[in-house]
DNA sequence: CGCCAACTTGATCACGTTCAAAATCTGTGG
DNA sequence: CCACAGATTTTGAACGTGATCAAGTTGGCG
């Protein structure tokens, strides 16, 4: 299990949907040692929007016509069919991108898991400074080459994974997407989506999950707490996860 | 179900995995009223190899020094658990493309399903050429968005669909893959692979894919040949398939 | 022809689902 | 501050889909 969250500095993963900087503020270039994230570059193009909890941010189905990246909340990305069977394609938290990689059209609805901050960018603006900057333009392709790692890590987990190998892995995914990697004292993790949403992501049912989180708070591996959980053995975790990346 | 096969001119996925172009050749750019596929621009820069049956194109971990585009034969991405456990990510046809979008290095093995024909390209060559050259940047981009839906499509089926419903869904992209929009009278679907492969491919095992496929020809909605089957219903494997794009 | 791998079929089993109900959490008004 | 209502979460019992275990069958190639 390596500690270390990701490899270069200011990693924020991307487009596709992803992305997991610390980014407290946005459009704040930095400044001294650290080189500046070329998504700084966007800084000026977009409006600031906010959207209350469950609330649609696009349609599936929906013309691309803007990409955006959260400042603050979670948004989750929902695919349906007509018979309502429901994924949940990722969980976008602060920093995230999303959309910056549509097509014409967008071919899953984003919505607010919890009341969120999200800064909009028109595409066409987007696209056009990707012409004058290359490095803009590397960013969203690298951005775009970690959103497709992560699918298929998560194909992995899908298709091949037992249900509480699926809890596990989500776990410490969330972990580690929340900066669980420093202060090894630091091991609550927020979980802001509902467990029908949780569920939706990892191909089980509500009841499924329900279970799976028990059997680690009876085994002590985890506590329960309002909107989150505590980690007490990330070890216990760790194995139970069975994922060659941790 | 739409009859066209993806929307622009010569169009072919990729990056990530995927690619669907029919491009009996390479490095000719295209003559005459057709505009030229920006990987054109990277005839000269590769060089062709070929790779017999279950060879290893590269494994899981290694270094990402090149990419590829598959001139003949068939393809497969491969992500291992330690206790055998295997998903097959994506099966790559002629022209798709491999490796374009990689990190530092590859998540997933590639093997040979058939012997294939490759054309294989450096990495860093591949990126200067993409400083010069913004249309295949845009090109680059635009494959591993798609690449990207083709990931989110796939979660659907591995997180939600049945075993009858992956298997449909399943010959029915291959039919596609393979040109089945033009000519209704061309209905024999090409199937390179193993059964071990699909399952792997679709979270299931051999035997319930063989139970799966054994269904379908009793119904009539399929004839099974060596190498391939033979789409009887289309209308029948749609409604299967409960797939809403198709 | 005979061998070995791939494929197919059958019988049983188990994990996760489905159906059902109870407990807990959230918010709102008295 | 508490009472109440609706939603969410948790627990329980029965069921079913797909996995597992075990034989057969087919097909390719020496």
């Amino acid at each position: 299990m390596s500690g270390a969250v990701q490899s270069t500095t200011q990693q924020s993963r991307t487009i596709g949907w992803r992305s997991a900087a610390r980014v407290p503020t946005i459009g704040v270039p930095t400044t001294g040692a650290k080189p500046a994230d070329p998504l700084d570059i966007l800084a000026n193009s977009g409006i600031t929007i906010t959207l209350p909890r469950d609330r649609e941010l696009h349609a599936q189905g929906d013309t691309a016509e803007f990409c955006y990246r959260v400042i603050s909340g979670c948004l989750r990305t929902v695919r349906l069919m007509e018979d309502g069977r429901r994924q949940v394609g990722a969980f976008l938290l602060a920093g995230d991108c999303l959309g910056f990689d549509a097509l014409d059209t967008y071919d899953f609805a984003a919505e607010a898991v919890s009341d969120a901050v999200i800064r909009r960018y028109r595409r066409r603006e987007v696209e056009a400074l990707t012409e004058r900057h290359p490095a803009l333009a590397r960013r969203l392709r690298a951005m775009a080459a970690q959103d497709l790692r992560d699918a298929y890590g998560r194909m992995l987990l899908l298709g091949r994974k037992t249900a509480s190998e699926r809890v596990a892995s989500f776990l410490l995914e969330m972990a580690a997407r929340q900066g669980l990697g420093r202060q090894p004292g630091a091991r609550k993790v927020a979980l802001p989506m509902s467990r029908v949403d949780i569920a939706d992501h990892l191909g089980l049912t509500v009841e499924t999950v329900c279970r799976m989180v028990t059997h680690l708070r009876r085994d002590g591996t985890i506590a329960i707490e309002t909107g989150g959980v505590e980690l007490r053995s990330l070890s216990a975790l760790t194995h139970l996860a069975a994922d060659p990346r941790h």
